[in-house]
DNA sequence: CCAAAAGTGTTTTCGTTACACCCATGG
DNA sequence: CCATGGGTGTAACGAAAACACTTTTGG
């Protein structure tokens, strides 16, 4: 190993890039920016930005996803005191040689999964921000126009899989729902992220059935139509064990 | 987001640790070197060095690995043509402001799964290099002298139990055995990470039973006493379903 | 013959699946 | 009254755990 000389290297940027998925009419959407300026100018990107010289990480990535939603986000391991944060945690690191043509870009990649929201809010600058579902991004549908940036799209792609596996053994899909939700909610939100469609008989007595997932919240209701449907909250479990089952086909 | 103007930023450094781990003596090892410098000098650390400028990240730790240990790796996508190699994935980015008192390192490690070998070859220079029982290095039986460097503590840790969960649903711990083995001793591979005992008889015919794990390789072997055993080879298989359940207890 | 490890068969138990059926509301 | 979604009961199936038993080597 060479010794220890900064100097020697020519610099490296780092970076946060964000993943930030929902459920939206039924379908996963994530978080797109449209770009201002070269390269890839009017392009979808992920939102993201450079990592502060006094900031960790994590850090980096709640402040950008604060400046581009406004949602507060709740790191890994925090108890999370007061109201319904996002769960944040980091995804993966990209850092090719080519992967941006202006310099060495090393881009840390996070995973957001929040509840619906009213409306993107628009960050300090006046950038287009919008919520496009995953496949549209992913263009596994009709081709879309535009691809997304950089290789975002790979990024987009690794953190919808681990959003798709990590639902199975954890009680992740809660983040997803708000504070206070039906089992039919959170059932059409496992829908969504797997594109599949679950009993709802077995899946109600799966979730209701295993310690620590679900705890009544004491009300019910009606917003889906049909008979009124019980209130629960996100319990303290984080894994589940037996997991949920994806279908196979 | 600030104009793209790098040079307003402190520098980065880039680099990558390995969390490199073996089966050796029915117990799970780590590869470790003893520092020669400060800061944190005569502690043992993770292996690992500065990212070159035109690698990309996976490139740095195949190249920081056959230095320190003159293993070839393998590298998470590839098919791996000849002979037996290393298995290769990321495991997560720590970028600390404080991790590295000297200036701002972003650390990408990657895990190495690895089969026993002879022995540790020392790098070019002539620091120590060890097999280290994780137990010691994590301190979780008699407290050890010297802690490790840096926060590799920490990454030891994560790379661990990524390597548990990792093998309970992926065929991953065949890279833990050499290119023949019997079912025996991938049990005790299985055995030696959990920190487990396996019932052989249910163990034999879940991996057997299980497409695509094992494929027989034609011969038999008693290296390990009583009635020969079957030899096998690892089968194209990556993910097992149903996965090998990990023992509550 | 005995110890040791490999390998097979069988029973019990537990969780999922598939589906019949009832409940409570709005229109 | 009927459509809609919520929720419970139950039988069939499959995988895993526990363990009795046979096989094949070395000492």
């Amino acid at each position: 190993m060479p010794p220890y000389d900064p100097s020697a290297f020519a610099p490296f940027a780092v970076t946060v890039d964000l993943v930030v998925l929902t459920v939206r009419e039924h379908a996963l959407c994530a978080l797109a920016v449209r770009r201002g300026e070269p390269p890839f100018q009017g392009c979808w990107a992920l939102p993201g930005g450079f990592v502060r010289p006094e900031e960790d990480l994590a850090e980096a990535a709640a402040r950008e996803l604060a400046e581009e939603t406004g949602l507060r986000a709740q790191q890994s391991g925090d108890a999370g005191a007061a109201g319904k944060e996002a769960h944040l945690e980091q995804l993966a690191t990209y850092g090719h040689p080519d992967r941006d043509p202006r310099m060495r870009v090393v881009s840390v990649a996070h995973l957001v999964l929040a509840p619906d929201l009213p409306a993107p809010r628009a960050g300090g600058d006046a950038r287009s921000v919008r919520w496009a579902p995953v496949e549209e991004l992913l263009g596994h549908a009709g081709q879309q126009a535009v691809p997304l940036a950089f290789d975002h799209a790979q990024i987009l792609a690794d953190g919808v899989e681990r959003a798709r596996s990590k639902i199975e053994y954890s009680s992740l899909a809660t983040a997803f729902c708000p504070e206070e939700f039906t089992v039919g909610e959170l059932r059409r939100v496992y829908e969504a992220v797997w594109g599949v469609a679950l009993d709802p008989r077995n899946f109600h007595r799966k979730v209701t059935g295993t310690p620590g997932f679900l705890v009544p919240a004491g009300g019910t209701t009606t917003r889906q139509g049909g008979r009124p449907a019980q209130l629960f909250r996100a319990g303290g479990a984080t894994v589940l064990n037996p997991p949920m089952l994806r279908p196979e086909v």
